[in-house]
RNA sequence: GGUCGCGUAGCUCAGCUGGAUAGAGCAUCUGCCUUCUAAGCAGACGGUCAUAGGUUCGAAUCCUAUCGCGAUCACCA
């Protein structure tokens, strides 16, 4: 559709410019509506600007004159200021022709070297994964397949923070409640098991604090000398130091925790091309740190803390580095984009997947880097996402609010097989695949449920509720493309061979919509919305299930007809498993 | 309190750089499975686009103010 505005508009610039002489290079166009007759709708209203006449005149000089030039236009209606153009029928014919004979449609090829990077899912390595990082991987991974495929080359890394005192209360209460367990003689996944001893922190902490103000302590006293507090502070030095035993068990358990992490992953479908971790990066992070001291960019306190004043840009002055020298999450997440930077030469952009509640964080970070006189800090994007609210509110880990990312997928999994099982459509099928099968359907539901939605929108998990199968969904969408699959079974796409001149309504929408497709990964590369590209792929299946099931595509006596549609049902799945893949969620042959 | 974000149907959400009578799904109700998969299709019902001003041919969209919700303003990450 845009090759055809395009086209209209170089055909009007000449007219307008010899008939009015005015020079006008942007026309504005939109769709149709459908209560109109037509197909492209010039608006005419905006040409007031340069040509000072009546709108409904205009239009109908327009109209004539398109219609008497151009074979493409072969009628025209004036409502008010709208100029609506009817396009032959063959136009569409033709675009779907060539449509099918493009490989990979609507996908651009990278042109240059330059790379751009995709921070997401950066978890903390003291607790399993849970519904918010399954929006933040989601959100990830469909931005990086999406910024790919409109021809940017990417690099999905993240940043672990397997550094602090977080991981010290796990392997503290391990230690000493933790009896030699394993993954492998508990059966646990490595997450899991670390989880619980920082959940088992917690409680023996909770307890020894009750204990220390029932013997006369106050609440401020006890938290700081709770015995389990002290041995975990000591265990950060102990770290730090480089202890040989604390080290090893420090890599130990964080080991656990990533294969754990690993595991999720995977069932999730995401991967990450590079790591980075706090512990290798906060040390450069200090050396930025200096060197912005040298530049007068940051100022040192009396007491030796470093800081920076933004508050000639409207924020505050910010900690860069706590008075006894060490580093907080600003000086790490300093060091890790100059290593990043360092390590990808050629980086053209970096985009951070990371949750609205560190907005401020981001303005400051870009803030400095800039003013440290980085070029390509002017590049970076914070991707700011809503949170996953449950009905309750917002999930607490405390409280043991939190969806679990594992559990969740298991959940959808499951619901997903029981509604199959009900509809009984699997006969025949190994039990293998019919496992396959349910996974793809619980893991699209919940994919689509969440990746559908504005990025910076909150979302609202009711888990009873759990995720529907029905309407606007993923597996709305994933059973449409089974359908279109079990056509071409039956009668594979044989040529591009049809010749037909005239075709219905309901398939030029189609066409129409399916010639948007380019475009709206354009669009979504550029606001990072994988929102765009799911809503876009609900319309064109809500499009063409209006079709399927009203218009016979097999067995019809015009084999010409037949030809078409088939090609059609085949253009149309194409773009269903193009976009699903953009997204993360994979389409099955049947279901 | 300062800053940022959000507010569209009973519920969950679309609505691109301003365009025609604001669109889907769920829920409720009516039809449709002997022809390509009914996780579907056709239809009904449902709206003061938070409120009040402004900008203009034209505002859910842009500007200002107010209200409501959320986030943030740590020597936490």
């Amino acid at each position: 559709m845009q090759l055809l505005a395009d086209q209209i508009s170089e055909v009007l610039k000449n007219h307008l410019d010899k008939t009015f002489n005015t020079t006008v290079s942007q026309f504005d166009f939109q769709a149709t509506r459908k209560e109109f007759d037509g197909d492209i709708t010039l608006v005419v209203f905006s040409l007031l600007k340069f040509i000072k006449t009546n709108p409904v005149q205009l239009s109908n000089q327009i109209g004539d004159y398109l219609k008497d030039h151009f074979d493409l236009i072969t009628d025209f209606n004036v409502v008010k200021g709208f100029l609506n153009l009817s396009i032959a029928d063959t136009y569409f014919i033709n675009a779907l022709q060539s449509i099918s004979s493009t490989e990979d449609y609507g996908h651009v090829n990278p042109t240059t070297e330059a790379v751009f990077l995709i921070e997401y899912s950066s978890p903390n390595t003291n607790k399993p994964l849970h519904l918010g990082h399954i929006r933040n991987n989601l959100l990830g991974f469909a931005v990086a397949q999406i910024l790919e495929a409109s021809g940017k080359k990417v690099i999905k890394t993240q940043i672990i923070n397997d550094r602090g005192i977080h991981i010290c209360k796990s392997m503290v209460a391990w230690k000493k409640f933790g009896a030699g367990e394993t993954p492998k003689s508990t059966g646990l996944k490595g997450d899991k098991l670390v989880g619980n001893y920082y959940v088992r922190f917690d409680q023996e902490y909770k307890k020894e604090i009750e204990t220390l103000i029932a013997n006369g302590s106050t609440e401020e006293e006890a938290k700081t000398q709770a015995p389990l507090f002290l041995e975990a502070q000591q265990m950060l030095r102990a770290w730090e130091a480089g202890s040989t035993e604390v080290v090893e068990l420090w890599k130990k358990m964080n080991n656990w925790v990533y294969e754990g992490f690993e595991t999720t992953y995977a069932n999730l479908g995401v991967s990450f091309d590079s790591y980075y971790y706090e512990s290798k990066t906060y040390l450069l992070g200090k050396d930025l740190i200096d060197q912005g001291l040298e530049q007068s960019i940051f100022f040192k306190k009396e007491d030796g803390s470093v800081w920076v004043d933004l508050t000639e840009e409207g924020l505050d002055e910010k900690l860069l580095l706590r008075s006894d020298g060490t580093a907080v999450y600003m000086t790490q997440d300093l060091g890790t984009a100059l290593q990043r930077f360092k390590d990808n030469p050629t980086m053209e952009g970096m985009v951070y997947i990371v949750g609205n509640e560190q907005d401020y964080h981001f303005k400051v970070l870009f803030l400095i880097l800039k003013k440290l006189g980085f070029s390509w800090a002017e590049s970076l994007h914070h991707l700011s996402y809503g949170m996953v609210d449950l009905p309750e509110g917002k999930m607490k880990s405390r409280e043991g609010t939190v969806v679990d990312a594992d559990d969740l997928m298991l959940e959808m999994t499951n619901t997903a097989a029981v509604l199959s099982e009900e509809l009984g459509k699997l006969e025949g099928m190994s039990s293998q695949d019919k496992k396959e099968l349910y996974q793809t359907i619980g893991l699209g539901a919940l994919k689509y449920f969440i990746l559908k939605v504005d990025p910076k929108k909150s979302i609202l998990f009711d888990p009873r509720k759990s995720v529907d199968f029905a309407g606007n969904t993923g597996p709305f969408i994933q059973y449409t493309y089974a359908r279109i699959q079990s056509i071409l079974r039956s009668r594979p796409l044989d040529s591009l061979a049809y010749s037909l001149t005239a075709i219905t309504t309901k398939e030029k929408e189609i066409i129409k919509q399916i010639l948007l497709y380019p475009e709206t990964i354009q669009q979504a590369a550029k606001q990072y919305s994988p929102a765009l590209v799911a809503n876009y792929v609900y319309d064109l299946v809500k499009l063409f299930n209006s079709f399927y099931q009203n218009t016979p595509i097999l067995g019809g006596n015009d084999s010409e007809l037949e030809s078409f549609r088939i090609s059609l049902c085949n253009e149309v799945g194409k773009i269903i498993e193009s976009g699903t893949r953009l997204l993360g969620i994979t389409v099955p042959e049947r279901m």
